[in-house]
DNA sequence: GATGAATGAGACTTCATTCAT
DNA sequence: TATGAATGAAGTCTCATTCAT
């Protein structure tokens, strides 16, 4: 019967990899034990071995998943076709972070995938395919943008896309260090500074 | 010989927070090993106990130091008069962290200090105490340009200077990610949004 | 495998034990250390630490198996009514010890906790409790033969309860400075003084 | 000039042995560290280890000061002559006990140096010598009292030495495990048991 | 003689991983 | 498949001892 095994091997690892996020937000890859994700996830560490075949694997594993989630909450983006709309998704992105019960264990293990990254290749392209996932359809969108005229022409477009993805990590470490950031009002910013009603405040926000 | 001991105490430490500053950024504060630094500091594990009480404690110096070093340069912001001139210090700012052989070094530290902060109060503390230093000045200096009518007064001053570090951290971090990123390009962007040259390209960047 | 839980945890525990007695009674508690005595259980450092969290808990659970030992000794003491036959049971008391292959391990034992308790309040507190639990019985036997005529009731019962452990322990320790001590002649002085045989030698021993 | 030296070397070695007595009846052997006499003494490990090649030398030599100590008490009692006044002695010999505010010090390193016996040869003979030589003098006293009929001539005078040594240390062990001990009743007892005070209460203690 | 910084072997303990059941 | 006891390498830290000053 390979489809229960097919389906068994999946919950498995779903089971694992839920329990490694919790104690890897917790403690941090390199504090958390497998004993600790065992534990958590009401397993023995053989059943652990038997599907994944290091700790190394679930910190592995537990990146891709993580980056699946974000990736996708651009695709929605990048469907969007007006300008005002990117931002009206963007404001949507960040507000979807905030109404999750999990935010601050997710920006956890954001946080110590960006320190997993240095070190660990491995992690590092899976991150920065991440990010080049994220910014090359907000290079397409500022070049629109910019062939619309709307936005300034004299800058690089790939440039763009990192400030606001800038903006949006930003926040997520500043969240991380102290919760009581007001995000609405960083996001009446971001707005501000993307539409060009940073500079002299003519319009209302 | 009392003479000697305050000026050795202090090379001694320097001496193992620089071995420890490159440990920690070669393989991270939990990977890697008192003695790796010992090695790098060319000292025994004796030695180094006796300027430090324990690991933990050399993280925490070191990551004192490495606050130190960043307060310095905002210092020197926060004398500046006039909203253009706290721009170019900004690009100042950006710049310097290019022209510092150890640039990637210290970013790799920094990145593990967010994640270190995330379960380390000690860390979580000092870092906050940072960034509130930082933002504090900038806060106020677009509280000035509000109040001259430069900067749209609906904005809160504090989400906008957490905007503005935003841009900057999350320039660091994806520099960790990956080293090609055009920083000047990246700087042009950043002095767009802030001077309202990103919306429309009516003037030259 | 649960039912293999129980049994096994409490022989390897026993295992444990005895193999910490052993080293312990070889080297002291603080000379023997944890490799000697996964040696001597023919474990491995990881395995010990399954069943006792640090060496100060072994110290403490074979302090604790000690005293059981001693105790279950006493109980039996207790039982007597005579005050003859306490002196026999004494003295019984003294020839068990000798008929123990262990003897010279316990003995050394025994010395290396009167050391411990000087400054382990756990091991101290146990020890109190150990002869406090040998002095009662003692001193309601006292009391009791006191009552009859048979002991000065001038004197403190616990007092003499008290003299009669001396009796017992400073042959403990007699015997661990010179293994060639003659017990049965220490004995017969024993009962002796106990009797009154002791000042004029009316009487045969 | 060898006569100050001398007298310096002497003066020093005290100094530390005074230490050692202190941190050793504090933390035992095996847990005072050199730093603590160190410390204690005023003194750099250096200057320690110039009047001692070792810690295990400064053990002996503080087991060695000890039993003089010790022997020069047994010494008066040996200068006594009838047997009345053996016991007075020994009753002096326990009342100066109590006296001394070192007392509580003195008792643990009496036991600390009984642990140490079981192990070291060489605390374990000076220990037994020390046995030995308040032993001896018992003895002979013993002896002269049968020769008197005053002691049951059945008795091995060794044996009852050993006993007579026995109720000291045994209240010394007592005293270890619990301050509150009343000594002078121990005493009285004692008085009771050598005199025939002990079996039928004819006589007031 | 004295100092105290430095050494480095070795102690206790942890934890990723394996394997008999 | 699952278990969890066992392994043992490796990590942090201590401390007796040495030696340049």
């Amino acid at each position: 019967m390979p489809k229960v095994t097919e389906e068994h091997l999946e919950a498995r690892r779903k089971q694992i990899l839920g329990a490694a996020s919790a104690c890897f937000s917790r403690k941090g890859f390199h504090q958390a034990t497998i004993q600790d994700i065992c534990q958590e996830a009401h397993l023995s560490p053989g059943a652990v071995y038997r599907y994944f075949g290091s700790k190394e694997e679930i910190i592995e594993a537990m990146a891709e998943e993580s980056l699946r989630r974000n990736m996708a909450v651009i695709e929605a983006m990048k469907a969007q076709g007006s300008t005002a709309q990117v931002f009206d998704e963007l404001a949507g992105f960040f507000f979807s972070m905030l109404d999750d019960l999990n935010k601050q264990a997710d920006i956890c293990l954001d946080i110590e995938l960006w320190a997993e990254a240095v070190r660990n290749p491995q992690i590092k392209e899976l991150l920065r395919h991440g990010m080049d996932s994220h910014r090359q359809p907000l290079s397409e969108i500022i070049l629109r943008a910019q062939e619309q005229g709307e936005i300034n022409p004299a800058l690089d477009p790939d440039a763009v896309a990192r400030a606001m993805l800038s903006l949006f990590d930003g926040l997520v470490l500043q969240e991380a260090l102290n919760q009581d950031v007001d995000v609405w009002k960083y996001v009446a910013v971001v707005k501000a500074l993307l539409t060009g009603d940073f500079w002299r405040g003519e319009r209302e926000v």
